[in-house]
DNA sequence: GTCGCGATCATACCTAGGTATGATGCAGCC
DNA sequence: GGCTGCATCATACCTAGGTATGATCGCGAC
């Protein structure tokens, strides 16, 4: 699933956010454009969910600002699509013709704000800085998730296996036994995982791997 | 802060779920309290906020089931006390005069869900079924963060340095290079927290400082 | 003042971890 | 066929971790 998002290419100058609008009013897209513009925000206008799914979106840090009430898809649905697409903009709703049930659904599913029309521009700037502060936050926990999985997929079957083992505090023996090798490879293999994983302690493996979420976590606890 | 939640006491018999029932409304309060015994909760009534707040609250697996409009203190400033107070308990708003920002305030808070009376008891039960997953899931993050916090509490300042420092991934010599001691004594204290945090391996006690967030990742000293 | 506890350090001994060198076997690939 | 990467194991050597025994010192409690 999770749809690419424009990945892979050289750096761009993704320093700044972007605010993409999705509104099937074109006046209102006109001035929400201008309010974001004049703080400095680039923007992307698009008039339905159909045109926002159809090409690509930005990897860069920024947030969506969408209308409940679309043609076609609704802009709860579009939510919902979103999510399952592995696409995690925060989302700040408008709506002309909202009511609780709504709002409450979106901001069960996740959304940053909901706001009715019409609402003073300072109440749609404000949410947009929590939701970009938002995004900022989900990006760098992303990247450095990322990084990590990336040197684990370096790792062979074998080296994850006793990458598990070991973070889940065994000792060489122990899991030298129980995959059936002798200790001296068991050393092998570990030595290889802290050199791939990049980590030079036991320490920082055990971080990386509950990082993954591969540890083993095998009852070695309490005594009294 | 963290006002006591009636803790301390014996086990008691705190094996069901318990639903605080505020309304100033009596015949809303009957209505509830009727609908919750019908499928096996307990309740606690009351009309006010004042009223909650003046006695103990349980320390139980339960949810509180909140009117916005009450004598006094609001449900929603209620709920910002709650929350400063340490008190976890998730909160279902239900409101007979609601609009949208109001009930977007209580989700940003916090709150599980936000029903418009009338509301269907179904619907009701649902938000109290999923208040209730929510707060045993709370319940048993908050147990087990303060049981690996009460072992914590039983290591001496130099132990809780020497922890700190270990579980950053130093070598016993250079934590004893750092504070200005011999590597057998940091052996020593090393060993004192191992079977005071009730582990046998590093990386269980990384897993343990991680969820205290006691590790040092490098660089400078702090704790008393 | 004596007792207990924390903190400190030493000697000694054992286990565990880490790496280097060298070697074999196997599977996939050009 | 030969190359490469993975996996396997051995011997050897060194470092790091862990514990036991014993001892001194300071401080607060009784």
């Amino acid at each position: 699933m999770t749809r690419p998002v424009d990945k892979g290419h050289p750096p761009a100058k993704s320093s700044s956010s972007v605010v993409i609008i999705v509104d099937d009013d074109a006046g209102i897209r006109a001035s929400l454009d201008s309010l974001f513009r004049s703080v400095g925000l680039e923007t992307r206008l698009f008039a339905s969910a159909a045109e926002l799914l159809g090409g690509p979106l930005p990897d860069r840090p920024g947030c969506i600002v969408l209308d409940v009430r679309l043609p076609g898809v609704s802009g709860l649905d579009l939510q919902g699509q979103l999510t399952r697409q592995g696409i995690g903009y925060p989302i700040i709703f408008m709506t002309g013709h909202g009511d609780i049930p709504m709002s409450v659904r979106a901001m069960k599913a996740g959304a940053v704000d909901f706001l009715s029309k019409p609402f003073r521009d300072q109440d749609m700037l404000d949410a947009v800085t929590a939701a970009l502060a938002r995004d900022a936050q989900r990006r760098a926990d992303a990247t450095a998730k990322e990084d990590i999985r990336a040197q684990y997929e370096t790792l062979t079957a074998r080296e994850r296996e006793v990458m598990g083992y070991v973070t889940a505090g065994l000792m060489n023996k122990q899991v030298a036994g129980l995959i059936g090798l002798s200790e001296i490879t068991v050393k092998i293999h570990r030595g290889n995982v802290m050199r791939k994983m990049g980590v030079k302690t036991l320490a920082d493996l055990v971080r990386k791997a509950e990082a993954l979420g591969v540890s083993q976590t095998r009852g070695t606890t309490d005594q009294t």
